[in-house]
DNA sequence: TCTATTGTTACTTTAGGGGTAACAAATGTA
DNA sequence: TACATTTGTTACCCCTAAAGTAACAATAGA
């Protein structure tokens, strides 16, 4: 058994670069202050027919100085001018390393995090993630009875374990689902049943906000359906703006069992 | 052929401690500002298969931004961060080190550079050594010639190459040996034959100084020979020392053919 | 439903570092 | 001078990490 040298000390001098045992050599001379490569062997535990070579690596790197006889002699190099040694390198590196970074014309991304989905499948599967997913609260608003109802059992068992509120253009055409909706505003119930975008008519089947975190808008292009998946931090200003449509707009409240 | 990343960036950011594939694939995101594996891959040649989990990894590391989707999208985290937080940790570990270095209670030795040698051959190999590696000047003091002529042929050698000075403390005891002799005066001489430590007389046999960089002291202490080799920086000054006795202390020039 | 793309897994190869045994050279002793 | 011991070196083996490839599973789009 060898007496250990430090395990942490030769952990951190690994991660300054040096091998498990350049580390071990190193640390064993500078305790040893002057020793042969025997000496160094025996303390360290640094197999002796190893143990010359990793020392005169040592020595090539200027850690080490080497005292010519036989026996060899051994003399550790100041720690404080081999880590400094090992820092200048290491910082001409990081600063070398930056600017040639810098140069690939580095800039962040401005686009806001958002993923289209458009294959009908996807856009399924996705709302349900986000159902699956949602903890405290769950906003929905749709326009479209069809599409809601596919959720139905899925906004059932929400019912029970969150805060859930349902917005609808119109209480008329949600009462076949046994849930609990509120209704918009006329003015804006009949804004969103006429959206043009591009000579191209939008129609929002789905809107849902789950815990402020993450949204998914389902609309109809068209005839096209696709969905866009928006996360932070818009979504909480979307959160606030549709709760302050529903204090200020009044709307019907009305429910169906 | 995949575009280049430029390799000294890959190799400095390898110093700074990412894998070769990790280098390439942070470099080549800080590249296209935000892309997919697949054009990460594209760039920079990182094998498909591998840079799924390459990323994951520099996402964990941080230095990589994830979004999910389908196909992912990943965005390099700025690199002034990212190698600030390398820069830190590698400090962090650094100035461990050196604490822990420093509580192995470091002294530079304040041993100088000598070493004994103690066999016979060992000494007179030694000494030859130390003749061939000669080049501008020799200094040799002598009180044995039975010693110093086991050398002859090779001081006959360096008379043509370099400035060779043999001191004697006696001439009429070297006149058998063919070469160019200075005497040293009487007072030394007389000092130098009668010379005991810790009550053992101490004959110097020879002292060799070569090229201001090397000397070997060879004496009998008692009635063993011992070598003693001395280097840098105590050399020069004792030669300079033996050379102020030259001028100095005044001895009989006297010459052998 | 089929095709293309994305993402993952399994396997192979290479290089570097660590360990051991044995040998050559040097030193010390009788 | 011969022998024993120590020093210093070489050859070989094993393991792990990283890199590369082929194939498969999952997902998205038409």
């Amino acid at each position: 058994m060898y007496p250990a040298i430090n395990p942490e000390l030769v952990s951190n001098l690994e991660k300054l670069g040096l091998t498990e045992n350049e580390g071990k050599a190193y640390a064993g001379l500078v305790s040893l202050k002057e020793a042969t490569a025997r000496e160094v062997h025996e303390l360290t535990g640094v197999p002796r027919a190893k143990v010359y070579d990793i020392l005169k690596t040592l020595s090539m790197k200027g850690f080490v100085e080497v005292r010519q006889g036989s026996p060899v002699y051994f003399r550790a190099v100041d720690p404080k001018h081999v880590i400094g040694r090992i820092k200048d390198e290491f910082f001409t590196c990081a600063i070398e390393a930056l600017d040639q970074l810098n140069e690939l014309s580095y800039e962040i991304p401005r686009s806001s995090p958002v993923w289209c989905i458009q294959s009908e499948w996807g856009i399924r599967k996705r709302v349900r993630e986000i159902l699956d997913n949602v903890r405290d609260e769950l906003i929905v608003f749709s326009t479209n009875p069809e599409f809601l109802g596919e959720f139905e059992s899925d906004l059932k068992k929400l019912e029970k374990n969150c805060r859930l509120i349902i917005i609808v253009d119109d209480l008329k055409k949600f009462k076949g689902i046994p849930l609990d909706f509120k209704e918009v505003g006329k003015e804006f119930g009949d804004f969103v049943r006429n959206l043009f975008i591009d000579g191209v008519q939008y129609t929002e089947d789905c809107f849902i906000i789950a815990d402020g975190k993450e949204s998914i808008a389902v609309h109809m292009a068209g005839d096209k359906r696709e969905a866009v998946v928006i996360r932070l931090p818009m979504v909480c200003h979307l959160q606030k703006l549709i709760y302050n449509w529903l204090v200020e707009g009044g709307f019907t409240i009305g429910t169906h069992q």
